[in-house]
DNA sequence: TCTGGGGTCCTAGGACCC
DNA sequence: TCTGGGGTCCTAGGACCC
């Protein structure tokens, strides 16, 4: 068997830790990074039950010590920029899955840099040294066990899993822990008996797919005994882009859906068109007050990447919504996403192939037009910011429940 | 515990084509 | 006019991840 050269890098509650390392006054203490929604908190709030995506409120009443910090979204950024840079120092297999956690395949290097473990300990080394943070790091033969390993072993921990430990060690975890068990897949293995891996790599899979399904059966178990395909993936492109506005209550009325949806599309056709993409695919999400939601979406002949045209679409998807489900009187959020990603410069627009002209009704502007009045505002944003020109709509102030420099770490790079 | 925002992947049925 | 089977795309919903 091959020995375990996958890493697993995943900086410890990163955000509170920036915070905590920016103002020594809040080291040890339970803090929270946002104010109404929570968007990360240190492992001092964590013992009080404070988990990211808390209401402020609910978390003050779990930790009425709670301190509140604003962020320092930039340097967010900046520092987890710096600690995958330092992984990828050791290998040029680093897959990044999100601003504090990255795969690492170190196979190929120990002529370099010696054995995985080694490494992982310089890499720690050196992200408490240059950084001032910690990360934890599993090591493991596949990048499922590699997960799981640095989970467990958080905060500030190492621990390589040798190939001949694999099942002593995953076995008698709880099934939770798996890629792939969340809330509901767990709840349903619980109520099945199924409380560690162990136990559910002892299963009959037939017994469990009428709980879970075929597919999702096939897959747990070949997890549940370390078989796990997934390699490091590098350079990986994002498959859709999308925004969403969470509204509280309100009307499921055109006052409110058409502002809404211009900003959203307005979000999410400035980042396309400054990646140069246009999508074919539109999806549009709307919850109503009791969090149902339903789905449309519509493929076009050509893709879009125009503000205005993106917001037709969207407009047209919430109408059907509204006719199949005419009692529902509000809603709680709104959401657009573009898929079917595609390259598109503004040189194919002006030669008139496309951005979905193709379902325009007669003598409405051309996208090309539209692609090149946008590329106007992007512009004028790039040099004086986001919020200088646009479609600056009452109905969207004083609604922001998450900072715009948040989300913006959110967004995957297209 | 009444819930933010950005994503990925899977499933299942139906349309359509050969 | 009725019939088979495979492949691909589209749509809606849902679970999951960070």
């Amino acid at each position: 068997m091959e020995p375990a050269t996958i890493l697993h890098a995943d900086l410890d509650a990163f955000y509170a830790s920036v915070e905590q390392l920016f103002d020594p006054a809040l080291r040890g203490k339970p803090i929270a990074v946002g104010g109404g929604v929570v968007l990360a908190a240190s492992y001092e709030a964590k013992a009080f039950g404070v988990r990211g995506g808390m209401g402020g409120r609910q978390a003050r009443e779990l930790c009425p010590d709670l301190i509140f910090v604003p962020g320092h979204f930039k340097d967010y950024q900046r520092l987890g920029d710096a600690a995958i840079a330092i992984l990828s120092d050791y290998t040029p297999l680093v897959e990044r899955i999100s601003i504090d956690e990255a795969f690492a395949d170190v196979a190929g290097t120990a002529h370099l840099f010696g054995p995985p473990e080694a490494v992982a300990r310089l890499v720690r080394q050196r992200v408490r040294d240059e950084i001032g943070l910690a990360i934890s790091i599993g090591v493991a033969r596949t990048k499922h066990l590699a997960k799981i390993a640095s989970q467990v072993t958080k905060p500030d921990g190492l621990v390589v899993v040798p190939p001949e430990n694999e099942v002593t060690f995953l076995h008698d975890l709880p099934v939770d822990l798996m890629w792939g068990v969340g809330p509901v897949t767990g709840r349903k293995l619980n109520e099945a008996g199924i409380r560690t891996i162990g136990q559910l790599a002892a299963m009959p899979g037939k017994s469990l797919e009428s709980l879970v399904g075929v597919a999702a059966v096939q897959k747990l178990a070949a997890l549940a005994w370390n078989r796990d395909p997934r390699v490091i993936a590098t350079g990986q492109r994002a498959r859709s882009v999308g925004a969403q506005s969470a509204l509280g209550k309100q009307a499921f009325a055109a006052v409110v859906v058409r502002p809404t949806l211009r900003h959203l599309a307005d979000r999410i056709c400035s980042r396309m068109r400054a990646k140069e993409l246009a999508g074919r695919t539109v999806t549009a999400r709307v919850r109503f007050a009791d969090m149902r939601a339903v789905t449309r979406s519509i493929t076009l002949g050509a893709p879009v990447a125009a503000t205005a045209i993106l917001t037709e679409v969207a407009e047209e998807l919430v109408e059907t919504v509204k006719r199949d489900h005419r009692q529902e009187r509000w809603i709680s959020l709104l959401a657009i996403s573009v898929s079917h990603l595609e390259p598109q410069s503004g040189l194919q627009l002006e030669f008139g192939l496309g951005l979905g002209d193709e379902h325009r009704r007669p003598g409405a502007p051309k996208g090309a037009a539209r692609w090149q009045a946008d590329r106007a505002m992007d512009r004028v944003r790039g040099r004086f910011g986001w919020e200088a020109i646009g479609f600056g709509d009452v109905v969207l102030e004083g609604r922001k429940s998450v900072p715009d420099a948040f989300r913006e770490l959110a967004e995957k790079d297209l």
